[in-house]
DNA sequence: ATGGTTGCGCTGCAA
């Protein structure tokens, strides 16, 4: 019992499409009891992880045999306890860089936050951004820093590119529950979205979802997510010629219900072949099942 | 209520 048979048995396959996912699991080794039942039902082609915190020897142990046996490649980077990062493919794994050039570190300590590879022809990062924990600290600097020297490195690259992510940034006021309440704190400030918008990049979720109130990460304290106050700052970010070809993106919402779940909530974006690919005749893409309206609200006794 | 929870790892810090 995985708590997603309910949905799993009808994916449209394509012989082409390509699902690709990235999901903050707040610890894979807490979260193997959720990621695993995940993979089996959604079937991601690729799929970028935030927040192993593991080793890349204990990412192995943990999660290698069961992986090939659900068909996955991987490549993995990460010193454990914080931070680590990693991309599943079914498509393969060419090119695999952890790290990416001028990454900046912080308190003169390297940090496993990017890993990246090309997988079925794109250019897919793995990402988790620093936090900013307050306002003008270190550690703000280090994350605009950080995201200044990402920006040239993907302007640098003609590839077709998916950024996909934790970027602890909210790209507009609709991305958080009260934009009020989150005034002179990070992930809203102009800084930080300047450098999201910087990349030049699709965010594929909002160009999909215009008007909706759609959040990827709820704090697990006070009820939040039964609130639906949540933000969205876990996202694919593309080249244009990559969001061209998206046939849905949504948040999985489920994966965020249920015992021992991440505070993130996975984001699922279907492509459809590339075009110059033969393909045949072109159908309709599926309809996209994010959830509409703000969402389920519980009793709040409980 | 200036709070709340979870993870890491063993003391408080990070988120």
């Amino acid at each position: 019992m995985n708590g997603y048979a309910a949905s799993s048995a009808g994916r449209p396959t394509s012989l082409s499409g390509v699902r690709i996912a990235t999901w903050n699991v707040n610890s894979v080794k807490t979260r193997v009891p959720r990621l695993l039942p995940w993979l089996e039902d959604r079937q991601p082609e690729v799929v970028c992880l935030q927040e192993t915190k593991l080793s890349d020897e204990a990412f192995t142990a943990l999660l290698g045999e069961a992986l090939a046996g659900l068909g996955y490649g991987f490549a993995h980077h990460g010193h454990g306890q914080w931070n680590g990062v990693a991309i599943l493919s079914r498509l393969g794994l060419d090119d695999v860089e952890r790290d990416f050039p001028g990454q900046p570190e912080f308190a003169g300590a390297a940090e496993a936050r990017a890993i990246s590879a090309t997988c079925g022809g794109v250019r897919v990062h793995s990402l988790y951004v620093p936090n900013g924990r307050e306002v003008g600290s270190d550690h703000f600097g280090y994350k605009l820093a950080w995201l200044d020297a990402l920006a040239a490195v993907v302007g640098a690259d003609a590839a077709d590119v998916a950024l996909c992510g934790d970027m602890n940034v909210a790209p507009t006021d609709a991305d958080v529950f009260d934009p009020a309440s989150f005034l002179g704190h990070t992930h809203v400030t102009a800084e930080e979205r300047g450098r999201i918008a910087a990349f030049g990049l699709v965010d594929v979720v909002r160009e999909r979802w215009p008007q909706e109130r759609v959040f990827s990460y709820w704090d697990y304290r006070a009820g939040m997510f039964h609130q639906d106050l949540g933000m969205r700052i876990d996202l694919v970010l593309t080249s244009r010629g990559v969001a061209d070809r998206v046939a849905a993106a949504w948040v999985d919402r489920q994966a965020r219900k249920g015992s021992g779940p991440s505070d993130h909530a996975p984001v699922i974006v279907d492509l459809d072949a590339a075009p110059d690919g033969d393909i045949g005749p072109v159908v309709p893409p599926p309809s996209n099942p994010v959830r509409r309206g703000r969402g389920v609200r519980l009793p709040q006794s409980p």
